[in-house]
DNA sequence: CTGAAAGCGCTTACAG
DNA sequence: CTGAAAGCGCTTACAG
């Protein structure tokens, strides 16, 4: 598919000025140091010729000739671009968008990767990975292997989410969720609240773990109990019973639905919180009490950061933070109330 | 960036498997014909070499010497993953994800082209187009220039929706607003309907011309007035009133539901439809008539046109079918209704 | 100041 | 059956 009829080269370009092919790619680079010194002259002429062309540069030439491209990679473990799934990528590909528009950077998404178990794989027989300058990950679980090789080759990249599953510090931009957690657990103890059943699946993220590790460092005035659950949630009222909570928190919106649906009236006097994004989400009217993420910042840092990352030799990566944590807020909402206060 | 510590290359197997690099490349393309013969045992230990090592082919590298490289760019006009353009590029982009994917390829977004009167440029300085095999264009209006420019230099590239801006043919895949759209005015004599307000924006696109024309062909017993609205819309009750209309239509959902906002009481009578997707949309509690778009399918064929013209050569396009239009249905709704029948 | 040459990693005729 | 060579379009030392 290369060699178009309507392609043309530096070469050609060179023709028609009347210099050597060297030259125009000088011009073309604003090559102007001290050994290279090119005439106003010539370099008109080099410019006009283009401009009278169709000429563009040839990305994959530059590329192996070892420059970036400004080519960004975008990797989700899962398809991006569904109804279901943008409730959840919609702002980080919001965000990505927008950084890249103003980085001046495309972005090429590894929609090709083969799927194997409900998840793609990141490296395969015809990753086109290299093509870009780096990537971003996106996506609640990752493989802890597929980050080691990224690290191995030096290849730069960028996940979205904290990580904690290599050896190697992974860099990341993720949302501080241990600190929410912990303020909203504070808040459920100002309300009164002693006892509190924590629902989660049974998912091994490192965002996962940070809610239940600042569920462990719980004030001391508040008992909170894991529970994880399974597909089936119809046992809940009698879990619920028995624990003698006061309130109810999940993991994410959607689970904290899931679970004020089977409980029905027997939860008309709960409190209810999930730990994580709420916006949009409400229970019997009531705006539900839980987090306000900023994913469109995550996903531009996230960006911003790849940029760095690629454009700084790697001695000074040092000198770049490469795991940041945002802070998020705590929306109150309306569903998490005084204990034993009407819901 | 090249010339990583990491990076494999296929002079590294050759040395590791004892055998030249162009052996592995062979090895690696599945060459085998009558001239090309290699025995299984060199096979085998190619393939051992590969698999040990983290190789991947440079796609860079691949596509300069020629080969296509199982990536489609993807032009749109505005941005595209903003929450507002979820509307309208939403199912279009769930739909090129997945035929991307089941077609193996990549996707690369032109986010990096600079924008200019709020519309961004396909060709610039650093276009990365070449990088990519072919090119959708999405965007309600296209820039005539850079088609006529895709066609002469016979890069492969599919529009999604009808075009008609330039002298030689584009290929597109689009919806057929002409024959929807007829059907909805035939609906409407249906319902004894004799006059009809047809707001529009003064937007020349192909689709708005496809509407205006059909109207131009309405039934003998129907007449429709054209009115382009400004960006005030306050005059409209006056203008309703003056035509004697008894239904009105517009060109979007968008521009009916503030039509009905400005019309309030004074539009009680009055039937409503919209000339265009209407899923989702209600205007005072009722499902808005208009027309239901297999968006999402738009997409995939595109996608699969576009992968047809890249991979026949160019003497067959001839036998392809490069301008589809795809039907969509009339979607009844409940606010286009009898003649003077309560809304 | 400018060009000829080497090299980026790959593919594909072309010789052995 | 397999390798040395040319070439894809570009950049960057290196010589003039």
């Amino acid at each position: 598919m290369t060699g178009k009829p309507g392609k043309v080269t530096q070469r050609e370009i060179a023709r028609i000025a009347g210099v050597s092919q060297t030259t125009v790619s000088m011009v073309l680079n604003d090559r102007d140091g001290s050994n290279i010194r090119i005439p106003d002259a010539t370099r008109e002429r080099v410019r006009r010729a283009i401009e009278q062309s169709t000429y563009v540069a040839d990305p994959a030439a530059r590329r192996l000739a070892g420059l970036d491209n400004k080519i960004l990679g975008v990797f989700t473990y899962e398809s991006a671009l569904t109804p279901e799934s943008m409730d959840f990528y919609g702002p980080l590909l919001n965000g990505i968008e927008r950084a890249a528009e103003s980085l001046g950077c495309d972005l090429l998404f590894f929609t090709s990767s083969p799927v194997e178990e409900g998840r793609r794989r990141l490296f395969h027989r015809n990753t086109r990975l290299r093509l870009a300058d780096g990537c971003v990950l996106l996506g609640q679980q990752m493989d802890g292997e597929d980050l080691e090789r990224l690290v191995a080759e030096s290849f730069p990249f960028v996940a979205v989410g904290r990580r904690d599953e290599t050896d190697a510090p992974v860099p990341y931009v993720g949302i501080d969720y241990g600190s929410l957690t912990g303020r909203l657990l504070d808040r459920a103890v100002e309300l009164g609240h002693e006892k509190v059943l924590y629902l989660h699946r049974d998912l091994n993220s490192p965002t996962a773990r940070d809610r239940l590790s600042a569920i462990g460092r719980a004030p001391g005035a508040l008992a909170v109990a894991p529970f994880a659950v399974g597909a089936d949630l119809s046992d809940l009222p009698q879990v619920v019973a028995r624990s003698g909570a006061t309130a109810v928190f999940a993991e994410d919106a959607f689970l904290i639905e899931d679970a004020a649906l089977v409980l029905g009236g027997a939860g008309a006097g709960l409190s209810l919180a999930a730990l994580a994004e709420v916006r949009g989400h409400r229970i019997g009217g009531r705006a539900l009490s839980g987090f306000h993420t900023p994913r469109q910042q995550v996903a531009a840092e996230a960006l911003a950061l790849l940029q760095q990352l690629i454009s700084a030799p790697a001695e000074e990566h040092g000198g770049i933070e490469i795991q940041r944590l945002l802070q998020g807020e705590v929306a109150f909402g309306e569903t998490l109330t005084v204990r034993g206060g009407a819901r």
